[in-house]
DNA sequence: GTTTTTCCGGAACATTCATTCCAAATGTGA
DNA sequence: TCACATTTGGAATGAATGTTCCGGAAAAAC
């Protein structure tokens, strides 16, 4: 047949996700990505296409992947409230252990990008639009559990708890040192009493 | 002496901001200000220095304009507990307003530029402490008047509040519909009772 | 070993980028 | 009115941008 590739799709989009990450579209040149990923310019462009389509494959994969694993504990944990309180630890546990200051590509990309490129946007709202639903689920499980009060506004609060993991992503990208976060994060869970 | 200026300075730091606020630092470009400005390339070269050093002086300019104005009720308002819940309408009201999703221009400077700039990382982490400080403020004054809980922690509360107002510029950015920004800030004021 | 199909290396492309330069224009003070 | 100091317009700079193209390399199938 033919030559195959030299290259793992998955561990170039790895690497490309990683510049993305860091600085972002515009501040990302095709140059950057062939350096960091290792792979040829022509291959880039054969197996991709230009520069937007590979970011939001890359968009894709970080979903897929990071954010995955970021909110597994959400929906996996039995426990609703439970369910809650580790996925704050979570975020901001991996917000405080990414060295260099990241937060989260999502939320990055959406501020960067959701004004002028309306495909960005509607994925970054698609996105967060899925967190909520997954704070909600946990939330009916917390209160089918007795360990939130049946009182409580599930939509509300959900639209509330998923602003805020996105407020401490925000926190994570300025590198705000970890007792601010850990206060912040320590009050948002308190509306859960 | 000499030919006068045929520019006034502060509209065309007021034309710059705009420019930088909607499209960023990186997406903008020297061109996009001459344009916008209607100032000549080198007169701009000789009066603000290169784009960056422009860009520090617009970061100033707004901090003095807009983001005065956005706190000016967070420290007139002698009512503590009112001078908060206005505040965070008003940065609602800011932001569902300015037609195209602009948010906030500290917070996403600092979510694009903190991670390689450093200036611009210590500008943003300065302005978050200011605020931290102006909440804290109102706080204590509605300790005083009763009107909060005297065993809420100040210091805690204040990071909160301050982090839950950039969650509010975050989703204004992103364009988040008025019901959520609503929901989010009514439960985000809950954590006063 | 030949053929065939794909991939790879790197040069080449036009465009845009931030920045600089210079001559002409301009208004002020003498 | 004249000379001077500074701004202004626009061209020019060179580096960096995203993208394409082509000849040679590589590996599977015959």
């Amino acid at each position: 047949m033919a030559r195959p590739r030299a290259f793992d799709e998955q561990s170039v989009l790895e690497n490309a996700m990683n510049v993305f990450w860091h600085k972002g579209f515009e501040g990302t040149s095709v140059q950057d990505l062939v350096t960091e990923t290792g792979l040829n310019r022509a291959s880039m462009y054969a197996s991709f296409g230009d520069k937007k389509a590979l970011f939001l494959r890359v968009l894709d994969h970080y979903v897929q992947t990071i954010s995955a694993a970021r909110f597994a504990k959400l929906v996996e944990t039995t426990d609703g409230r439970q369910a809650i309180c580790e996925t704050f630890r979570n975020v901001m546990r991996n917000g405080l252990a990414e060295g260099r200051s990241m937060g989260c590509l999502m939320v990055n990309s959406g501020m960067e990008l959701a004004p002028h490129d309306a495909e960005t946007a509607a994925i970054a709202r698609q996105s967060f639009k899925r967190i909520e639903v997954m704070f909600a689920e946990a939330l009916i499980r917390a209160q089918n559990q007795k360990t939130i009060d049946s009182s409580k506004n599930i939509r509300a609060m959900s639209r509330f708890l998923a602003g805020s993991v996105q407020g401490v992503q925000l926190m994570a990208r300025r590198a705000a040192d970890e007792d601010t976060m850990r206060d912040y994060v320590d009050m948002v869970l308190t509306t859960l009493d």
